[in-house]
RNA sequence: GGCGGAGUAGCUCAGUCGGUUAGAGCAGCGGAAUCAUAAUCCGCGUGUCGGGGGUUCGAGUCCCUCCUCCGCUACCA
C-alpha cells in the first residue's frame, strides 16, 4: 500500500432507523459516493463511512409499538438501509451501527475525557414537559390559552418538570468556536449556512443537556447508569468510532480529521456547533468541512408523510434505472439548493442529456469505427487544428471537474463534461466522417480516433456519477481495468491504434413511457 | 419581531475586483444533414437584470428605501 496516497475521509450522517430509507437518505449517500469514487480514481486513499443511528426514545417507542425488542427492531430497519447500498451501487468502506460494542467504548471514552476536562457536570434540567409529545417545550413555543393554561404547540397541556441531567459546558466554547470558524472559512458550506451558524453562535450558547433518564435505550453514562447519553452526543461520535477511537494510532491517525461530513440542512447545527465543540473540549481536532445540502420536493410539493408523497429511491431505480437516477440527482440542482423532483424533469435529463447527447455520441462514433475501421481503433494521421481543439478540450476536463468537486459542485462538474459532449457532437457534424468515408478514409479514421479518444476521457470522468454505463462504455473502448483511473487522463495516455474493439451497444437507453411503448 | 439570503429571457440558473452589443441549458420557431438511441448540427432572444432613488465618466454588479419569497431564531432526530 502506497504511503504517498493522501487520505480522504468522507461520511454520511448515520441514519435514524425509525423509518425506511427515502430520497433524502439516498441523496446524501449518493453525494458521498460520487466524492469517494472520484477521489479513489484521483489517487486518494479513501475511507467512506455510512451507517445507522439506533438509540433514543423514538426507537424505543417504535420498537414497543412493533412489539419487538429494540435490538431486534433496529436490526431489521438497519438492514433496509444496508440493502440500499447495493441497490444504489454505493461503495462505503464501513457501515457503522451505534448499537455495536465498539461504539459504546468510543462514546464512553469521549464522555470521560469531557468529564476529566471539566466540561461535563451534573445539574438538573428543568422545563415545560409535554407528556403526550414526550418532549420539552421551549418558552417561545409555549402557547398560553385564554384559560391561563400553558400548552405545547400540539395543544397538549405541559407541566413543569425537573430531572437530574448531565450538562456539557457549551457556553464556554462560544469564543473558541467563533475563532475556529474565522480561521477555517471553508468549515461550513454553503456560505448561507455558514452565516446562519455564525450568527447563531454569536447569539450566545447555553450549556447543553447531554443525558436523559426518561428512557434507557442508549449508551449508559459511565459511572451513573441511571442516565443514558443524549442521542446526538452518541450519534456524532460514530465518525471517530469507525476509525478505531479511542485508539489514536492506526486509522484514527491516518483519516482524522474527516475531510467532509455530508449532512442535510436540518442537522447542520449538530455538526457545525455541537460536534466541533465536543471535539475541541476533548482536545481532538474538528472535521475539516461540513456541507449542508438541500431538500427535494416532489412534483413541486413539499414531501411529507401526511401527504403520502414520500419518494422511495428503490421505486426510482426500478422506473428509470440506476445510472439515470444518480445522474439526475447530481445534475438537476446546484448542490446546496433545494430541488424539485418531477417525472418530466427526470425524463428530460435522461433522454436529452444521457441518451441523446452522450449515449448517441458514443454510439454514432463507435458504430462508424465498427463498420468502417474493421472494429479497431483507427490509426490517426496528422491532426488538424480542429482535431487539436477537440482533444485539448477533452484533456482539460479533469482539472475543472476536480476543482468543482472539491467544492462539492456536482452540477458544475457535470456541466463541464457536457460542454465537451456538445462540442464533440458539433465536431462530428462539422467533420462529417460519413462523407469522408467516400472521399478520404485516412481523414475519416483520424476524426473517428479523435472522437473515440474524447469519449474515453468522458467515460473515465463519468465513472463516479454513472458507474455502470461508464464501465460498459470503457469496455467498448477496450480500456483495461487498470487504465480507468485518472492516471489514464494524462496527456501522454491515449487510445492505441489497432486495438480490437468489441461490438458497440447503447449504454444510456431512452426512457419511454410505458403507455406509448405498448402502442408502438 | 430580530438576523441573514434571494428576486436576471417562457422555465431552471451563471454572471469573478463596477467597464465594451447581459450569457448557458431546456422549451419555441426556421433550416441542414442522414453516421447514430426518430438521435445530431446551424441560425433566431425588443430581457424595464423586483419597483423607486442615489454614488460614479460608467451599476445586474456599490449605497438607501419599498415590495415579494426563502432560511435561521437551541436540546425529537
Amino acid at each position: 500500500m502506497s504511503v504517498s496516497r493522501p487520505p480522504f475521509y468522507v461520511t454520511t450522517p448515520i441514519y435514524y432507523v425509525n423509518d425506511k430509507p427515502h430520497i433524502g437518505h439516498a441523496y446524501t449517500t449518493l453525494a458521498c459516493d460520487v466524492l469517494a469514487r472520484f477521489k479513489r480514481l484521483d489517487g486518494f486513499d479513501v475511507r467512506f463511512l455510512t451507517g445507522t443511528d439506533e438509540h433514543g426514545q423514538k426507537i424505543e417507542a417504535a420498537a414497543r409499538a412493533a412489539d419487538m425488542e429494540p435490538q431486534a427492531f433496529t436490526d431489521r430497519v438497519s438492514e433496509s438501509f444496508r440493502s440500499l447500498l447495493g441497490i444504489m451501487n454505493y461503495t462505503p468502506d464501513d457501515f457503522i451501527r451505534t448499537t455495536e460494542p465498539r461504539h459504546k467504548t468510543a462514546c464512553q471514552d469521549l464522555w470521560n475525557r469531557l468529564v476529566e476536562r471539566g466540561d461535563i457536570y451534573l445539574g438538573s434540567y428543568a422545563g415545560w414537559y409535554s407528556t403526550p409529545d414526550e418532549a420539552f417545550v421551549t418558552e417561545t413555543e409555549l402557547v398560553t390559552g385564554p384559560d391561563g393554561v400553558k400548552r405545547a404547540p400540539s395543544g397538549a397541556v405541559v407541566e413543569w418538570v425537573e430531572e437530574p441531567s448531565y450538562f456539557f459546558r457549551l457556553s464556554r466554547w462560544q469564543e473558541p468556536l467563533l475563532e475556529f470558524y474565522r480561521t477555517h472559512p471553508d468549515f461550513i458550506a454553503p456560505e448561507s449556512r455558514r452565516n446562519e451558524i455564525i450568527r447563531f453562535v454569536e447569539g450566545g450558547l447555553t450549556d447543553l443537556s447531554v443525558s436523559r433518564t426518561t428512557f434507557s435505550w442508549g449508551v449508559p453514562v459511565p459511572g451513573d447508569e441511571r442516565h443514558v447519553m443524549y442521542v446526538w452526543m452518541d450519534a456524532l461520535t460514530n465518525y471517530i468510532t469507525a476509525l478505531g477511537y479511542p485508539e489514536q494510532d492506526g486509522d484514527y491517525a491516518r483519516y482524522w480529521p474527516a475531510d467532509i461530513h455530508m449532512v442535510g440542512k436540518d442537522i447542520v447545527r449538530f455538526h457545525a456547533v455541537y460536534w466541533p465543540a465536543f471535539l475541541l473540549a476533548a482536545d481532538l481536532e474538528p472535521p475539516k468541512r461540513v456541507f449542508a445540502h438541500g431538500w427535494w420536493t416532489n412534483e413541486g410539493e413539499k414531501i411529507s408523510k401526511r401527504l403520502g408523497n414520500i419518494i422511495d429511491p428503490v421505486d426510482l431505480v426500478n422506473t428509470y434505472g440506476l445510472d439515470a437516477v444518480r445522474y439526475f440527482l447530481m445534475r438537476e440542482v446546484p448542490f446546496g439548493n433545494d430541488g424539485d423532483f418531477s417525472h418530466r424533469a427526470m425524463v428530460g435529463r435522461v433522454n436529452s442529456e444521457l441518451a441523446n447527447d452522450l449515449g448517441n455520441l458514443a454510439q454514432r462514433s463507435l458504430s462508424m469505427i465498427a463498420k468502417n475501421c474493421g472494429g479497431q481503433v483507427p490509426q490517426p494521421l496528422e491532426f488538424t487544428p480542429d482535431d487539436e481543439v477537440m482533444l485539448g478540450a477533452a484533456q482539460a476536463m479533469l482539472s475543472a471537474v476536480r476543482a468543482a468537486l472539491d467544492r462539492q459542485a456536482f452540477g458544475e462538474a457535470l456541466e463541464t463534461i457536457w460542454v465537451v459532449v456538445r462540442q464533440a457532437n458539433a465536431y462530428i457534424d462539422r467533420q462529417a466522417p460519413w462523407v469522408l468515408r467516400k472521399t478520404d478514409t485516412g481523414r475519416m479514421g483520424t476524426v473517428l480516433y479523435v472522437l473515440a479518444e474524447t469519449v474515453r476521457r468522458i467515460a473515465i470522468l463519468m465513472q463516479p456519477f454513472t458507474p455502470n454505463a461508464a464501465a460498459r462504455l470503457l469496455d467498448q473502448l477496450a480500456c483495461k481495468d487498470d487504465a480507468r483511473a485518472f492516471g489514464a487522463l494524462e496527456p501522454s495516455v491515449r487510445l492505441v491504434p489497432g486495438t480490437e474493439l468489441p461490438a458497440p451497444a447503447g449504454v444510456f437507453p431512452r426512457y419511454v413511457d410505458p403507455e406509448s411503448a405498448e402502442t408502438k
